[in-house]
DNA sequence: TTATTTGAACTGACTGGTCAGTGTGATTAG
DNA sequence: CTAATCACACTGACCAGTCAGTTCAAATAA
């Protein structure tokens, strides 16, 4: 599944995903579902595989037929997170806010305000799904783990999405050289994730907008000068 | 186990741990040093009785003499963490860094760099005890957990020490009003585990320095003159 | 003497994974 | 039109192993 080289390395956005039979596509879903759910909850290793099966209303066996495994489902149920996160990151970017640009021709607003669409949008995420933040947290940093591979793979694209409105705040500001991109940007993403998940837990009273806020002191104190060019 | 209300609620913060003789005060930091590094690698699930006992090279009979259960055995490891921690964190409360205020008498040094040492000591932390910050972020969102009440507990004594070093900047320097102080203080927190952690994992050639100052960007976004009183 | 540790066996419940078999809609043969 | 065939999705009982926790007599240390 992982190591399919015969094929020029083809971008191939999931041809077959439609060409899949509904039953198996909504068997699917419902076993995403539930396995988030249970998984968030109470951890990879805390779940079994006939709970997740009896939540989502199928049998055992029908786990392991479409999935190879329980460690493969948790792969698939990564990468199926990360989708839907990313598209959520990536609607900002054509110009969600903006009023008169063009859609889809990349952002024309200012890129701090795109920035916090940006981390509105995760925390909005967080919200929605609080067990897939759950997961990723619980897991992501785990030194020899199953989903080594996966997890380099999907936080570098995630990290890509915050990497390029960064960089569109770099290009339109002064910024503080001293500080590194990279720290930065671990900063951002983690902070989204725990911000998110602390006031799910802990701090339900919190509002959105408050945590966006405190989250974008890290670009105000990114920027050098602290008067953009609003009116 | 959680509704007793017959006692008067006594604090209670553990008068026997210096009563306690050495040779269990031995065992039982053998067995926390060795479910700590278990435990921050496969997780608290992931992990065996057996196992702890083993690399702990004493008898599975022994932990069950010292510690209840396996969850409590991870309460008390929590709580062990979380002492080491506050202590780190503390340190530079005194005026590590200022070189005439009387020490034990409070810092009397900038509260902005009384804050980029104490991150500096979470980084030094996160960096020493990386299983610690894994077992954190693992554990500490799960929603019924076996640890809520321990995870609350201690979560409100680390916030607290964080909380006294953002008041004392608040107090020296005009801060930004709208960003609430709560929310802020989570973000800082959560990046210290996060930037730690990613730093181990992913990024183990970026610096401390380089950490600190991605997070002090939060502080330094909060602050609103950037001109520190300073001649 | 007393508190602590050992080591090994044991229990009872649970777990990931398997596999022979079932249900069903579509296709084909007669 | 009817019956046979096929591929696919799904089922659930079953297996071999694992795990937390118990028990206890003997050894060891303070």
């Amino acid at each position: 599944m992982s190591s399919r080289d015969s094929e020029p390395r083809r971008e191939d956005p999931e041809p077959v995903k439609k060409l899949r039979p509904a039953r198996t596509t909504a068997t699917r879903q419902k076993l995403f579902d539930a396995s988030m759910e249970l998984i968030g909850e109470r951890g990879t290793a805390g779940v079994t595989v006939d709970e997740i099966a009896a939540a989502a209303g199928v049998s055992k066996g029908t786990v392991y037929y479409n999935f190879g495994s329980k460690s493969d489902l948790i792969a698939q149920l990564l990468r199926h997170g990360v989708d839907i996160l990313k598209a959520r990151l990536l609607v900002d970017q054509d110009g969600a806010l903006s009023d008169g640009g063009a859609p889809g021709s990349g952002s024309r607003q200012d890129p701090l305000l795109a920035m916090e669409a940006m981390i509105g949008q995760a925390m909005d995420f967080m919200a929605e799904y609080p067990s897939f933040a759950r997961l990723w947290v619980s897991e992501n940093w785990r030194t020899p783990s199953e989903w080594q591979g996966t997890f380099t793979l999907l936080r570098a694209e995630l990290l890509a999405v915050i990497g390029d409105a960064v960089e569109n705040v770099a290009k339109a500001y002064p910024v503080d050289p001293s500080v590194s991109r990279g720290s930065l940007e671990t900063a951002i993403f983690g902070a989204c994730f725990v911000v998110g998940l602390d006031r799910q837990t802990y701090n339900p009273e919190r509002t959105r907008d408050q945590s966006v806020a405190a989250i974008m002191a890290i670009m105000r104190g990114y920027v050098l000068k602290p008067s953009p060019p609003r009116g």
